[in-house]
DNA sequence: GCGAATATAATAGTATTACTATTATTAATA
DNA sequence: TATTAATAATAGTAATACTATTATATTCGC
């Protein structure tokens, strides 16, 4: 079966040039994903970036404004794709309790392949996003703009789980901060299980991040 | 009543010289403390530190190997607090629930006076270990020594936590996964509420998040 | 209270890095 | 073919983390 042809748009503000739009560009995004991964965004730098594409250094700062902007780029793409898919896999489930375990299973689980969109490993991006969008969180010193901007999809995504859970029970009063809990608590679980494993409670089971959350939120919102 | 005459000890790999030993080395932790929660951790530069204090930066650099040094210094210190506040408030209490409550109130509200230590601010302390400590956990850089010896008062603190829920409930198989959530999802709570309050469930109540939190784990525990 | 160790000051310097500027060359396009 | 735009090649700037060196205080054993 063909692949379905979806696009995922990222907003103007996020790049100069862009980087969608021509082979450089994406060799960029591609390679950028790449290094991250493997040195950790603070050793990322876009001298290592240039020279692992070939490139000059000036060609980079044609498509991102600064090494920054390639980070929320990727954020930016991340929870779009996470927004697509919770969308396409809730849809048509018959109850909202069913709407709320995909979602959950969704925010909780690892990616585990890459395949929709060519020049973007999710899998790669998806560790990322684990172990080092909170830095870019975190920060004062980005512009207001760009960060309305960053995180009006994250909102819509803690927005659209959240509206589900206030199906199952309208009158929970927290469900917001339950959603980025679970989101960012996922996240960072992962990111201990990895490194600190001390912190977490590992076992063989590999679901067990997905259970832990799944008991912690319809434990929370069951009347 | 005279204060208690209680010293936090930090773990020696942390510094060069002992920063507590000195008038000067009080300085560097005062004024560190005050630089970074003004300027962030990113934007905190030793010279800054240095023209601050009116001392050369080769001096701070006797005391603290790097400037991420600083940070571990500041996170090892918070903790201890932590462990010492949160041994002492749950002594001698007579059930697991008030334990269990008391240290979820402890780990969940900001700081808000500042009085043991004279040369620590620990309002604005708190205030850095909720926007800066996850910039130092979710790095590959440092090694692991110090990671090791930095983690260790912070582990602590989850284990002492985790066993109070297992009084309850011994049966609860995320107890740690549980009280890690709690602690970084309450930092990270506070930190939207003061940046991006979108994210959460604001309102006036200034004990939401430890209302939520509570309700959050009695609900995970209780069989 | 003297001499030796130690702490700090003053100053200079290195390597890295984020980012800018300039000009040459190639590719796309009208 | 002429024009425009994209990229390459190269150089340069300012900031910064950190090191090195020497001079001047301060402390402390005796």
């Amino acid at each position: 079966m063909d692949k379905l042809h979806i696009h995922i748009d990222v907003s103007p503000e996020l790049f100069v040039k862009n980087p969608d739009n021509s082979d450089l560009g994406k060799k960029i995004v591609t390679n950028s994903i790449e290094l991250i991964h493997e040195l950790g965004f603070e050793n990322f730098t876009i001298k290592k970036l240039s020279i692992k594409i070939g490139s000059p250094e000036s060609t980079m700062y044609r498509y991102f404004e600064s090494k920054h902007m390639i980070l929320f780029y990727l954020i930016y793409w991340y929870w779009s794709w996470i927004e697509y898919r919770l969308v396409f896999k809730t849809h048509n489930l018959p109850s909202a309790e069913e709407k709320v375990k995909s979602a959950i299973k969704l925010l909780t689980e690892s990616v585990e392949e890459d395949s929709t969109f060519s020049h973007i490993n999710e899998i790669l991006l998806d560790r990322i996003i684990m172990s080092e969008a909170v830095k870019a969180y975190f920060t004062k010193r980005i512009d207001l703009q760009t960060e309305q901007t960053h995180f009006s999809v994250y909102k819509r995504v803690v927005e659209r789980v959240s509206q589900m859970i206030l199906e199952i029970n309208s009158n929970y009063p927290y469900s917001h901060m339950l959603v980025s809990t679970l989101i960012e608590g996922a996240h960072q679980q992962r990111f201990f299980a990895e490194n600190i494993p001390s912190l977490t409670d590992v076992n063989n089971d590999p679901c067990y991040i997905t259970k832990f959350y799944e008991q912690l939120v319809f434990n929370s919102i069951s009347k």
